[in-house]
DNA sequence: GACCAGGCGTCTT
DNA sequence: AAGACGCATGGT
């Protein structure tokens, strides 16, 4: 794709379906907030904002050296008009995808996704971001134009349960706690997960306290770039049942967490059905 | 007050 | 293997 670089500011010029709002919003992150026309967020240690107008996305914030970082991160790189073909193929499933045609998965930064989802588990969208931004606040590195970066793995390892006690995260503040000691420690590292193939990397996130078939696949799609890793809570799963009564259709298998996250968002916005007339 | 929120660990059958 | 239950917090 095509993008300049200038006085700080990328600007690229947008192929494929892509839409800023959609991406940002879609349950996939937690850290962007809608700021006058664009967003503004911390990403790699940045505070950035992005701002799209039309085929047009604009980012300010990041280094010059970060470019080809951030243009995976939004996933600038993929082929997101074959991908939908692909997928399209499926008549539900290019429904779901009509309905928020402009996401993208995001490539996110693994040790962030591992925690965030951690704190997701019975928990609510609102909540989850409050307690992650106490979470940087209270242990990230401050940034020079304000806000805090993502806090390290050794930020939080040995840390005690009650030191997180001002994030309010409840019981998930000792599975933040052995997430953290298991990355710092190396046995979880990103390194030590990037070369395994996707179920043994998904077995081993599984030993985490905490973490659960659930939270391994977020971390698997979203913080891993596993495009084949499929999130399923109860709520999924009965919206899957329900579009595809025969199972997911082979044509989004490759990439069924990206179809899920269509599915999600088509299903989370779904008007009540009308329900069937009852006299009165 | 009851119920719910992008679950998971534990304890029962 | 599958189901019930509690978990801490905050919002309707």
């Amino acid at each position: 794709m095509e993008w300049q670089w200038q006085e700080g500011l990328l600007t690229v010029e947008l192929q494929g379906p892509f839409d800023l709002a959609q991406t940002l919003t879609c349950g996939q992150c937690f850290r962007w907030r809608a700021e006058g026309e664009g967003f503004s967020g911390v990403v790699q240690g940045r505070a950035v904002t992005a701002r799209q107008a039309g085929g047009r996305l604009t980012l300010s914030g990041l280094a010059q050296q970060q470019i080809p970082w951030f243009l995976h991160y939004f996933a600038l790189d993929e082929d997101y008009a074959a991908l939908q073909r692909q997928m399209g193929r499926s008549a539900p499933l290019a429904a779901c995808i009509a309905a928020a045609p402009g996401i993208r998965v995001l490539h996110q930064e693994y040790f962030e996704v591992l925690l965030t989802f951690i704190l997701s588990q019975n928990n609510n969208i609102p909540r989850i971001a409050a307690i992650v931004d106490r979470l940087c606040t209270a242990f990230g590195r401050p940034l020079p134009g304000g806000g805090f970066a993502f806090p390290l793995p050794e930020a939080l390892a040995g840390r005690s349960e009650a030191e997180l006690g001002c994030l309010r995260a409840g019981w998930r503040a000792a599975y933040l706690l052995d997430a953290a000691e298991k990355v710092a420690g190396g046995a979880l590292a990103q390194a030590a997960l990037d070369p395994l193939p996707t179920p043994q990397a998904r077995a081993l996130l599984q030993t985490i306290r905490g973490v659960g078939p659930k939270v391994a696949d977020c971390v698997l799609l979203y913080g891993l770039g596993r495009a084949e890793a499929c999130p399923m809570d109860v709520w999924m799963k009965r919206a899957m049942a329900r579009l595809f009564p025969d199972g997911l259709p082979p044509c989004a298998a490759p990439c069924a967490g990206i179809a899920q996250q269509y599915i999600f968002c088509a299903e989370r916005t779904r008007p009540p059905q009308p329900t069937a007339a009852r006299g009165r």
